[in-house]
DNA sequence: CTGAAAGCGCTTACAG
DNA sequence: CTGAAAGCGCTTACAG
């Protein structure tokens, strides 16, 4: 077929070459900015088609001084509430043109986290997302340079910054799920948390405040992590030492691993034990029973961060908040004691 | 603290000219390929840090020709098997100093699947890894230029290809569970399908081998999708018009979303029906019965896979097969009749 | 509508 | 060890 086998991909002098025409007009047939010629412009076309041809990204990044590229940060891409936001993030970015390119950063230590930043910055970016969910997530976004344009998406309220967040408001989630408890009789809710971007995550912090508000003194708080044997082991100490009644977790996984350990222990989900979790992730309604938990749309909390990023070049931070919603299911009961 | 404020970043030009020295040596510095006097080395370093410098990579990559970037094409990042191996590509990927850009590709028509390729194409590439998971993962394969080095990430057997692989051997595994639920005592076993890459996927394919081997007739076939939600569908549909002891699940998530319709059906798992699904994901063991599965190691399939691609640039297509185990837990039992 | 020329920011021989 | 020069592949004013 082809006459000429290349080693290299063919560039635009070779497709000008073979159209019969400068460099510039294959330029411009590519970006349909001007007006070609009828008969240059399909001879272009068909040059192109023959020889493959593909434009060098790099050289058309270098040469017009825009980037097409944003980095998202993060510290997982598997945990749910993380793989939903990027995929909204990418979405987003693929809808209006933009690439993603994917930076995990696991660790907090300033070493770690700069090297990872300069592998990233290599790349000509448009901007940074970074999913601040976890210590390593704020690391990232203190160290990020000044003039990368960024935003965060993040899980609760956000402090003081220069820099723009999406941000699901998991205070406010939070206390609202464990009023919904209380009303249910519930002398007091315990908490198993999860790692948390700040000394406390909101979803901790929402708790706390709808205890004080009710002048219920706080119980000790279990942390785990994002496994689910993690939350396993969090929730058999828990239930170790107390006679807990309601429980409102971090999130599904710990949920579900709770209602595990509750079973372990001989009780049941939800007469002797209430529970509710934080995601609605997928098989949580598949769940027996089916979790109560507070629904986040992560995929819309990327989609947001991302629109940040593009509209507020060069302007204050802004933040947009979204509030996420309780679901009642099966998990949740009055205690044994009110029955 | 900075004299100039610019709006620019600042480039290897303005480096060199505050510290006194050419573009080349500051180059030098960078790349640490060649010597530089001690003195111009540490003036090159200081005025990097006082201007707060970082290369261009798109400069860097035109005026190299290298590319330290792989593009990842998938259909889902959010899917438990998928997140895995993008997760085990990007880990390997980033220990070698590659960077990895994501692109999703959901739908199968040649258009769009056209337009996603072409996207990121414009990038500099140093290869692509695809998920050959589903149709969408095939078209991609089939549409991505011979001269960028590619490697397929696959479920099942490998047919013949000029792209490298690296796939799990779902067929031997699904066999192999199958064979364990018939010498249970099962008369036979039925099968809810997930999405294939081909006509039927390697699970499809060692379920209907084993019972061939056997001598059994195959039973229909449910297909489902990944989302629970299809996979509670199918299971209510199977179960209804079957008189089914055993179901190998095309994965964890419908195995799960079966064990609800079993429930709802008034079956209790496994002393009615037992259950076997695909992945061991994380959420599988803390199930009521933990889930009798076959663990996929998909980061360590993501991670062959980038090995491949880096390794065999201009040389045969090699193949690299993983073996999943099964693991036996409590969703697996012999059948009513035989106890 | 179209070409010659300059430039994007870096790297790599080439001569000292 | 170091600088001047050319070049990577494209785009964008600048003149027709």
């Amino acid at each position: 077929m082809d006459e000429n086998i290349r080693r290299k991909p063919p560039v635009i002098a070779d497709v000008a070459k073979r159209a019969g025409v400068s460099v510039p007009t294959v330029s411009r047939v590519l970006s349909g900015t001007t007006r070609v010629s009828p008969e240059r412009h399909a001879r272009v076309l068909k040059a192109i088609e023959e020889l493959g041809y593909r434009p060098n990204g790099a050289a058309q990044a270098l040469a017009r001084g825009d980037q097409a590229m944003i980095a998202v940060f993060t510290s997982s891409i598997t945990w749910y509430g993380y793989a939903s936001t990027i995929h909204g993030i990418e979405k987003a970015a693929r809808e209006a043109g933009y690439l993603i390119t994917i930076a995990v950063v696991e660790a907090t230590s300033p070493a770690q986290v700069a090297a990872a930043i300069n592998q990233v910055l290599g790349q000509p970016l448009a901007g940074a997302v970074v999913l601040e969910y976890d210590p390593a997530g704020v690391a990232v976004l203190a160290a990020l340079p000044e003039w990368l344009p960024t935003v965060a998406a993040a899980a609760g309220g956000v402090k003081a910054t220069d820099r723009s967040h999406a941000y699901m408001d998991d205070e406010v989630a939070a206390a609202q799920a464990t009023r919904y408890l209380l009303d249910l009789g519930h002398k007091t809710v315990h908490h198993i948390a999860i790692p948390s971007a700040g000394s406390e995550s909101a979803r901790t912090l929402g708790w706390r405040r709808a205890l004080r508000d009710r002048g219920i003194s706080t119980p000790e708080i279990v942390v785990s992590d994002w496994a689910p044997m993690a939350g396993y082991d969090a929730a058999r100490r828990l239930l170790q030492s107390n006679d807990a009644t309601a429980i409102l977790c971090g999130n599904d996984d710990i949920a579900i691993a709770a209602a595990k350990a509750a079973r372990d222990c001989g009780l049941s989900v939800p007469d002797d034990l209430s529970l509710i979790g934080f995601d609605d992730q997928p098989l949580s309604a598949m769940w027996d029973p089916p979790l109560t938990t507070i629904r986040q749309d992560f995929a819309n909390l990327g989609r947001e961060a991302f629109k940040l990023l593009i509209s507020d070049r060069a302007g204050e931070p802004q933040n947009i908040r979204i509030v996420p919603d309780l679901v009642v299911r099966g998990s949740t009961a009055p205690p044994p004691a009110s029955l």
